[in-house]
DNA sequence: TTCACCTGCCTACATTCGTAATCCCTTTAA
DNA sequence: TTAAAGGGATTACGAATGTAGGCAGGTGAA
């Protein structure tokens, strides 16, 4: 099996990016990103390059630049991400996790209504 | 509101065992996590000084050294940690992350049962 | 009494992460 | 044709993290 590169925080939003869509230039990524952070055009071409090292991207080569696209998945890492979200607390429970989410009143009646529902569907 | 200190996977082990039990001296967290960690006890007690540092633990002196008990609870750090990861991978929404987990088959039929009830008792 | 051991405090050191800037090269607009 | 704009590679630099070691002082066992 293939083993899941650690993805940061600032990582994870240009894969998303490049998850929607791919393969995409740096110039397309860095403008994907100019609404939602106020990242420099430098910092976002440093992170392309850090999640290519850690082969979460990898790229073809184009007359104008690269074109990234990703080499996993947004589901495997979630996944993994889950995977060590609920290890470190919830000792891997989700059902424990679902619970004091809960209790804590977290989700609305709505919320509440379309989680049974989803869960009716199983 | 309190702001709540952040706390990286191997303090969160440390923090688990004062939540579990408090005060404890480092001596006595340094035994507990000799099953379940191979630390040396110097990590142990570097990880309770930064603990202290930051804000998730005090302590009380006593003759044989310090006594340290929790100043956030577990449910609140849960709460970020929820907060931090639904953030990042599912936008926020917890039912998204229960939707692709049980998609995902990450379930066993009675942990879905279990599951199910939970809800039902809302 | 003396020495091994435990305590907390300070220091260490490689990695990862956030957040860029510099350098040098190519393409494009004027 | 020349200068600005952009591209990737390399370098920067402090904070957080994992994982300890060293030092000075207290203490309990022999």
């Amino acid at each position: 099996m293939k083993n899941i590169p650690q993805i940061s925080d600032a990582e994870w939003l240009v894969m998303k990016v490049l998850w929607k869509e791919s393969p995409l230039g740096s110039s397309d990524v860095i403008n994907e990103l100019k609404g939602t952070t106020d990242w420099k055009p430098k910092t976002i071409k440093t992170l392309l390059s850090r999640l290519v090292t850690k082969r979460a991207l990898s790229y073809e080569v184009g007359s104008r630049g690269y074109s990234y696209y990703p080499l996993v998945s947004e589901n495997e890492c979630a996944k993994e991400e889950a995977r060590s979200f609920l290890g470190r607390v919830y000792n891997g429970s989700l059902n424990l996790f679902v619970k004091n989410f809960i209790e804590n009143k977290e989700l609305s009646t709505e919320e509440l209504e379309e989680l049974k529902k989803l869960l009716e569907d199983k």
